[in-house]
DNA sequence: TCTTGATATTTCGCATGCGAAATATATAAC
DNA sequence: GTTATATATTTCGCATGCGAAATATCAAGA
């Protein structure tokens, strides 16, 4: 598959191999990746709009109802009508989520942290560099 | 997002952002970026064998029965049981298939060379051997 | 031959994610 | 105040991908 010359193949194979890493990690928790991702930023931005969770993980408005119907079929979350506009709707974690979400950020950590074993923090940085650059290439209509 | 989540994070975002743009390149042709890969594949391997495709892509296999479903009926590519061993399908590209795929490995290639603007040879080789060093670290069960 | 185990593919139920269209509410224009 | 438009979220149909289990066939061994 000549995979060596082709970014594009390399970046889809890592993104499965790391996905499926972590949920093999979380299954342990009936968490998933997606999930995890939520719950992670939830933790930070407790009550935070649909739409800012949405933006804020890169999902499509559409994925995340379905996304936050799960969680909150889960007991992790719960919607939350805003009171200054009736369109808007907040996430709140439970009790059960802000466990789970804890115990799944010590997991991605090790994770994360082995994402890094065999490359010194230059090369990090350019890889870093290099995902992020990817944002600007390959913009959002919205953002654009 | 977190520091710890951070190399995760811009992982999965890029990833996300990569396939939108493909799949937006290749919608014109009524492709979709899983399709376009095995149509590559299949370019330089036609009648591989679905566990080869499977594998060389990445994929699972049963997340492959279901991509060649799609494909045998929009007439991109034909199943033929092999004659050797009575549990094996080859994948056999058809002229239609065929066309789309040339025209895709076009649209990817700019893309493509895309994700290298603004990066030296030598750092999209550290990225490259990033990408390729979380396949060592997240092995498939079979090749860990 | 019969059985036992390995291998290739499929089926099933599920989670994720997209785009297009619908819905509901807010805001601006008149 | 009513209408037009913008925004937040949802609904829908679809494609993708996973794991577990089923199916079919092959390969060996008793």
């Amino acid at each position: 598959m000549k995979a060596e010359h082709r970014l594009i193949f390399l970046l889809t194979v890592a993104y499965r191999r790391l996905q499926r890493a972590i949920d093999q990690e979380t299954a342990a928790h009936d968490l998933t990746s997606a999930q995890a991702g939520v719950l992670f930023f939830l933790g930070r931005n407790d009550g935070a709009l649909i739409g800012d969770v949405s933006q804020a993980l890169d999902i499509v408005p559409s994925a995340m109802t379905g996304l936050a119907d799960r969680m909150e079929r889960a007991g992790l979350v719960k919607r939350r009508r805003d009171g200054e506009d009736g369109r808007s709707q907040r996430l709140h974690l439970t009790a059960a989520g802000q466990e789970l979400g804890k115990r799944a950020a010590t997991r991605t950590r090790v994770i994360n942290n082995r994402l890094m074993d065999g490359f010194s923090e230059a090369e990090i940085d350019v890889v870093s560099r290099w995902l992020t650059s990817l944002q600007d290439k390959f913009p959002k209509d919205k953002d654009g």
